[in-house]
DNA sequence: GCCTCATGATGAGGTTACCTCAATAAATAG
DNA sequence: CTATTTATTGAGGTAACCTCATCATGAGGC
């Protein structure tokens, strides 16, 4: 059905078929939780800095809060966020994640590690190490 | 406006930073050209192969057939790309790039090399070879 | 030649993950 | 007290995919 592909010839072409196993491999670690990738990504940033506003999750997001409030709306409908009132502003919403959030999260992030770790843990150490230090520096 | 972002800590995350900043790069690369990602890879594929069937280039692009039409749509409406009847299946519909669609599919590709060049250009040689490896690695 | 089945393209309509712009309410500065 | 700013959300839009149904054509069996 599909051609064969071609053995990319470029660094941004291998970059990016590379991208692309990781992206199958991270929607098959996330098919179980039926939760979206930013959905999970949004859990993520709650379960690391607890209660944020729907501005500040679309901040560290680095998406529009108009397009957060979609996110947290998904998170809210599976029972794994909650939204109540600023207490120290009436204008705002503090997202905060129930215990099945927690729990979720927890879960995904061990189904993150282990994924993680078949995927680049089949690389020597040194080769890790030394990916790590170039991604870095494409980072600048 | 945007929180500052925390310095990725595991390979993964790291290695979708340094994709979201070749992304984003990609798209400064393609603004100019007002085409669109994946129009910009159909031109790829047509510059490369010469004419092609509908199915062909979904082929080459795994996308599904019925997604090759819109993406050429585009292309056509671009003025780079023209449809003909197959002359060997009167089924088929053969696509082929017109010469503005030559024209761009240089320039673009010109326009890609510069900004790989730009940004993998950074590295000492040894680590774009090692980057190559161990990416061709992640591979299989 | 006719019938059935496979194939090529496309219409209709859906999804995900974003976006902008405008509205509303509440806070704050002058 | 008024003007401006800020926080969220409704309305509506986009890109890049998808599936399913339709329609014409091609190809094989008899």
């Amino acid at each position: 059905m599909f051609s064969s592909s071609p053995s990319p010839e470029s660094l941004p072409e291998l970059f990016w078929a590379v991208a692309r196993r990781l992206r199958h491999t991270g929607r098959e670690t996330l098919a179980p939780f039926s939760i979206t990738p930013s959905q999970s990504r949004a859990l993520g940033v709650l379960a690391h800095h607890g209660p944020l506003r729907l501005s500040a999750v679309a901040d560290h997001l680095r998406i529009a809060p108009r397009s957060a409030t979609e996110v947290i709306d998904g998170l809210e409908s599976l029972g794994y966020a909650a939204r109540r009132p600023d207490p120290d502003d009436r204008r705002a919403t503090l997202v905060s994640l129930t215990d099945a959030g927690v729990a979720a999260g927890d879960a995904i992030r061990a189904a993150r590690l282990a994924e993680a770790d078949r995927i680049f843990g089949s690389l020597p150490d040194d080769d890790r190490a030394t990916l790590d230090r170039i991604l870095r520096g494409l980072l600048q």
